[in-house]
DNA sequence: ACCATTTGACCAGG
DNA sequence: CCTGGTCAAATGGT
C-alpha cells in the first residue's frame, strides 16, 4: 500500500507521546520558571497540533460512529417510528417515553465517560442478550437537568481490541440554563477563572480520590481550547501534580474496584493498579476531566483499562442514590469495573 | 449519625 | 407476561 493511515496515525501519536514525556520531564527536572513555562507551552502547542491531526485522521476513518435515532444507522435500534400525528392528521401528544426517544442519540465509543458532563449513576441492570450490564446515568450538573445516558458495553472487544460502549444519550442538557439562573454570581467570574478553579478543584479532588481519565480524552479540550490561558491551566495543573505537590490516592484494597468514586471516599475511587498515581485534571467549564499518568508514562483511563469480562453477578444492581444529601461529585467511571488488563495494550488499540 | 453502596421491587410499554 | 427503566429502602463502613 502506498499510504497506510493506521501507520501514519501511529507515528503521529508516537510523536505526541514523545512530546508528552518531554513535557513531564520538564516538570520533574526543575520548578517551572518563566523559560520553563515557555518551553512547556511550546510542547503543549505542539501536542495540540499532533492531537488535532490525529483526531482529524480518526474522524476521517469514522472510528467512532455516531448516529441519531431516526436516521439511517448501522446501530441496531428498536423500532422508533414514533408518529407525531394520528392517522387523521391530528397531533398526538407523545408519551414521556416517546418524547425522550425523539431526543435520543447513540454513540459507539471506547471512552464513554468523557463527554463534558458530570453524571450520576442511578441504576444498573442486566439486559437480555448482553453479557454486560447496562448502566444508567443522569446529569449531575443540575438536579433538574433531564439529560440522561445509558451505557452498554458491547460484547466482543476482547483480547487486544478495546472494549466498545454504546452510549445512548436521552434528552438535551438544560443544566446550562438552570445553572445560569441559579447562580448569577457565577457569571461574574470570568471563564478563565472558573476554568482554573475547576482545574485546581479537580487536582484536590483527585488527591482525595477522584477518578482517572485518559490523555486521549483531553484531546478535544486541548484542541478545542487552544488558547494560551487554557494551555497554561493545563500546564500549571500538570506541574502541581507531577511535581508531587498533590499526593497520590491509594489504590483500592480490592478488585474489581468499587463501582463508584466519590470525592469523600478515596478508598472507593478507582486507580488502576498499575498506575502509580500521577494524576491531573483540567476543566471544561464545570466538567472535570482527569487523567492518571503512571511512571511509565502511560496515561490511564478507567474505562480504557477495563477488560471486558463477564460480570460475576448478573442480577440487577442500582447504586448511588443521592438521597438529598447534596450533589455527588463523581463521574461515571464506576460501574464497568469488570476487570483490568494485565499489560498495556492501549497502543495496539489506539492504532487499531 | 452520616453517607456510600446494595438490594429488591415497582411501573410502563410492548 | 416480559423487559427495560427507575426508585425507595436497607445495609454497611467510618
Amino acid at each position: 500500500m502506498a499510504f497506510d493511515p493506521d501507520s501514519k496515525l501511529s507515528d503521529l501519536l508516537a510523536g505526541g507521546y514523545h512530546l508528552s514525556t518531554r513535557l513531564q520531564a520538564l516538570f520533574i527536572s526543575r520548578p517551572l520558571d518563566r523559560r520553563g513555562q515557555e518551553e512547556a507551552m511550546a510542547f503543549s502547542q505542539e501536542l495540540s497540533r499532533v492531537f488535532a491531526a490525529s483526531m482529524s485522521m480518526l474522524n476521517s476513518n469514522a472510528v467512532a460512529p455516531e448516529v441519531r435515532t431516526g436516521n439511517s444507522s448501522g446501530v441496531s435500534t428498536p423500532a422508533k417510528d414514533k408518529r407525531a400525528r394520528s392517522d387523521n392528521g391530528e397531533v398526538v401528544t407523545p408519551s414521556k417515553k416517546s418524547r425522550e426517544e425523539g431526543l435520543t442519540r447513540k454513540e459507539i465509543t471506547p471512552s464513554p465517560h468523557k463527554d463534558g458532563y458530570q453524571w450520576r449513576k442511578y441504576g444498573q441492570k442486566k439486559i437480555q442478550n448482553y453479557n454486560f450490564s447496562r448502566y444508567y446515568f443522569k446529569c449531575n450538573r443540575h438536579r433538574r437537568c433531564e439529560a440522561k445516558k445509558k451505557v452498554q458495553q458491547q460484547d466482543g472487544g476482547r483480547g487486544r481490541l478495546p472494549p466498545m460502549f454504546e452510549v445512548t444519550y436521552v434528552n438535551e442538557h438544560t443544566c446550562h440554563e438552570l445553572r445560569a439562573s441559579d447562580d448569577a454570581a457565577a457569571r461574574m467570574v470570568s471563564p478563565w477563572t472558573t476554568s482554573r478553579h475547576h482545574a485546581l478543584a479537580g487536582v484536590v479532588d483527585t488527591a482525595r480520590g477522584g477518578d482517572g481519565g485518559g490523555l486521549f480524552d483531553l484531546l478535544p479540550h486541548i484542541i478545542g481550547g487552544g488558547c494560551a490561558e487554557e494551555n497554561e491551566a493545563m500546564v500549571s495543573c500538570l506541574a502541581a501534580v507531577v511535581s508531587g505537590s498533590v499526593p497520590s490516592p491509594p489504590p483500592p484494597s480490592g478488585w474489581p474496584p468499587a463501582p463508584e468514586a466519590s470525592a469523600s471516599d478515596p478508598g472507593a475511587s478507582f486507580v488502576p493498579p498499575a498506575a502509580s498515581g500521577r494524576s491531573a485534571s483540567v476543566a471544561d467549564d464545570g466538567a472535570m476531566m482527569m487523567m492518571v499518568v503512571d511512571d511509565t508514562g502511560f496515561s490511564w483511563d478507567p474505562w480504557w483499562s477495563f477488560c471486558p469480562v463477564e460480570e460475576a453477578a448478573g442480577h440487577q444492581l442500582v447504586t448511588n442514590r443521592n438521597q438529598h444529601h447534596g450533589p455527588m461529585h463523581m463521574d461515571d467511571a464506576g460501574g464497568l469495573a469488570d476487570a483490568v488488563w494485565p499489560e498495556h495494550t492501549c497502543g495496539a488499540w489506539r492504532r487499531a
